[in-house]
DNA sequence: GCGCCACCCGGTGTATACATTTCGGGCTCG
DNA sequence: CGAGCCCGAAATGTATACACCGGGTGGCGC
């Protein structure tokens, strides 16, 4: 216990009330934790008890039982015999090497989907990066960190290698997971200049090894502002049990 | 039906027989599906009943069920809503995209992994390149295919980055299923010249670069040697039906 | 004889009952 | 007064009952 902050108490449901009450497939259900841990909302470490979450989207266990099986595949949760599930908390080692995977990932998704997109997709991309900087300068959080993801996820989605494209995803959602867990205080999570909007241009110019470079040196940027100094765990263990001199 | 062979039509059971009549737990299950789909025991289109595995393992369907949503989570299986299960059949897009990932990440992998080994483990390593030489001089295509996959997968596993070495390891798999799938009649799957001694040369050298590009190569080879022309499906269809000159 | 339809069977989808484990509060004994 | 044990609430682990769906087959009508 010394270890871990514990987050919220009780079980942190009031995240994923929307569609209480009907019936849910669990699709959605993965859907709606998967969303609420993307954003944030079901912070690292949050407890998912099968019947609360029964009860809160109106089906049996089984349902439950699958989509947090699915979710655990996919690295979102954890879940240990016998105990409740609950949002990934991944050690730093793990960050740095979630962090290293993404660029190497990512940078070749840029490769490739520069120079893609139809000029529709391409509103809908700059729509998005426009609706994040809005989002930030009027300081509503919760839009910002959920357009900022969505630029990701929709080059990932839009990736002519669609293989990458979902381990892209994979990956941006545990970024934002161990950004929410290490981030320093009041940082500006993944909005860093506008690189956002760079990164678009360079993708509609079909630049893809300079949006390669640029994406692989946001992410560089990225992991630098987070708080990853190792002192945790077993080290302060041993400190505070050391006999004072 | 016109598009698949249809493997095997009742259930491909006796691949997993050896530890019948005790009770598993869904781990066991899962790895003994996945280590048949690996060694191509369980050919691609292969049909995986609940109830015959429930049976064949001794555990209720509960069980099972979990063993087989993770499968689908891995892209091993299929799983469309009320039919069986069956074991992946990628098409022909999509191997392409299996390989190109694979390049990328395995490339990576070995350029992480090489001169960080220690003696034990290139021993280990050796070992098993010899055991795949001399399985595949003597015919013994099963046990061949066997080290061949654990070569790839002995490096994914000691790869310092985890989450790579994962990615990988469900690379490797998805590339064995559609070796099995596209293979022309004959060929000698992923054994190409000595590809593999060399490349636990270099890994145990510390060139990193040259291992990737070797790696590289290794794949694009193995790639090459598949029958990947389209022609079927939908295309063959539409040839059958057009009248006669 | 040839189609079409109703039934049946084998499969998955879902809910629920029961067994088992964990964790914590409070009692008891040293 | 403190440490340890016991027990119960609450969670997960597993099995099972039943509903539902889809495909194949046999009979019936034309």
């Amino acid at each position: 216990m010394a270890t871990a902050p514990d987050s919220g108490k009780p079980t942190a449901a009031q995240a994923l009330a929307p569609d209480r009450h009907r019936k849910a497939s669990d699709q959605s259900i993965y859907d709606a934790i998967y969303e609420a841990v993307l954003t944030q909302r079901l912070p690292p470490g949050s407890r998912l008890p099968e019947v609360a979450l029964s009860e809160l989207f109106g089906v049996s266990r089984s349902i439950i039982r699958k989509a947090l099986t699915r979710l655990a595949s996919d690295h979102v949760i954890e879940q240990r015999p016998n105990q409740m599930a609950m949002v990934a908390r991944p050690d730093v080692e793990e960050t740095r090497q979630i962090f290293a995977a993404r660029r190497l990932v990512e940078g070749e998704v840029m490769r490739l989907t520069a120079g893609t997109l139809s000029k529709a997709r391409l509103q809908e991309l700059k729509r998005l990066v426009k609706d994040e900087k809005s989002a930030h300068q009027s300081g509503r959080d919760q839009d910002r960190v959920h357009c900022s993801m969505e630029v990701h996820r929709f080059l990932a989605r839009h990736c002519p290698n669609q293989v990458l494209g979902r381990m892209m995803r994979e990956l941006v959602l545990r970024t934002s997971i161990v950004i929410a867990l290490y981030k320093s205080p009041g940082m500006s999570a993944c909005f860093l200049g506008d690189d956002h909007a760079r990164l678009a241009e360079l993708i509609a110019q079909g630049k893809g090894d300079q949006a390669a470079d640029l994406a692989h040196r946001h992410l560089r940027a990225l992991e630098d502002l987070l708080d990853l100094n190792e002192a945790d765990t077993t080290i302060d263990l041993a400190r505070i049990l050391r006999p004072e001199t």
